[in-house]
DNA sequence: ACGAAAATGATTCTCATTTTCAATTTACAG
DNA sequence: CTGTAAATTGAAAATGAGAATCATTTTCGT
């Protein structure tokens, strides 16, 4: 049975306090320590993928550690994929019902099912796709 | 200037002797070591990494590291994009109009575009869902 | 051959994440 | 309120993939 206890609300609070961005368990760690709720790195870490488990946050696997994020959908729990610009970080959520269609067609024709908590669109934003222009691509 | 090195030409004939199944570096790196070829890892995990910028292999991350794979399109280079079985570790690749469809999509109407080679679908595989229905989703 | 540039590899380092385990906290029955 | 069993915590240690180092070796145009 799971015990309601404060690292449990604190993480949570903190999480829900946020603005929809992306950060990583050691900046959760940091803010909680700053907002005089200190919570041990592991388990925030546990924490999270607790939160991840019951779909409150997404986490992103990156080449430099993993990601958490708010899922902005009012319950959590929703299936829904994200995309992340390899340039800036930056990851947002992809309503989408041509990807939705996809996900049909590969289940379909493809026999395979796709896990949009495992899925991770990556690519460029718009705004990195400009700068590039500018720079001439990086 | 590159140079032509027999580690080069090792971990490439080792790569391009395989079946189409992923493997990861120190798998390489021992098969190199029992056909009389030992090349040290660092130097694989170098020359995985030029190969996969030349578009010869494909690398995918995941959670227990980097695995690493040949493309099957004959010159390398192409843009496709992989399917992986999170439950048997398959990895396929995906030859689907519909795909590059949204991919159009997401760069029309999301402003977005999908890097193909930082992309991975991750989901099951109907063997694998089978195998579900029989024991009880696990 | 000669020498500059490139590559190698054994080793060391990094660092995110996991594990360990004794101490603490929670939930609940009596 | 206790007692207590199970769940949780966290500091410290372990893990492990991959990157960095750097002295040595190899390549290749001249």
């Amino acid at each position: 049975m799971a015990y309601v206890t404060r690292q449990y609300q604190a993480v949570l609070q903190c999480v829900e306090g946020r603005d929809e961005a992306a950060f990583t368990a050691a900046e959760l760690a940091e803010d909680l320590r700053q907002a005089g709720c200190p919570v041990g790195l592991a388990t925030v870490y546990r924490q999270l993928d607790k939160l991840e488990s019951s779909g409150l946050v997404h986490k992103v696997p990156t080449e430099e550690g993993a990601l958490y994020q708010r899922c902005p959908h009012p319950a959590g729990g929703q299936d829904c994929f994200l995309l992340r610009c390899e340039h800036c970080g930056r990851i947002v959520h992809l309503d989408c019902e041509q990807m939705e269609a996809l996900c049909r067609h590969l289940a379909d024709a493809h026999h395979f099912r796709i896990d949009p908590r495992r899925t991770v669109l990556t690519g460029r934003c718009q705004t990195c796709m400009n700068q590039e222009d500018a720079y001439g691509t990086p």
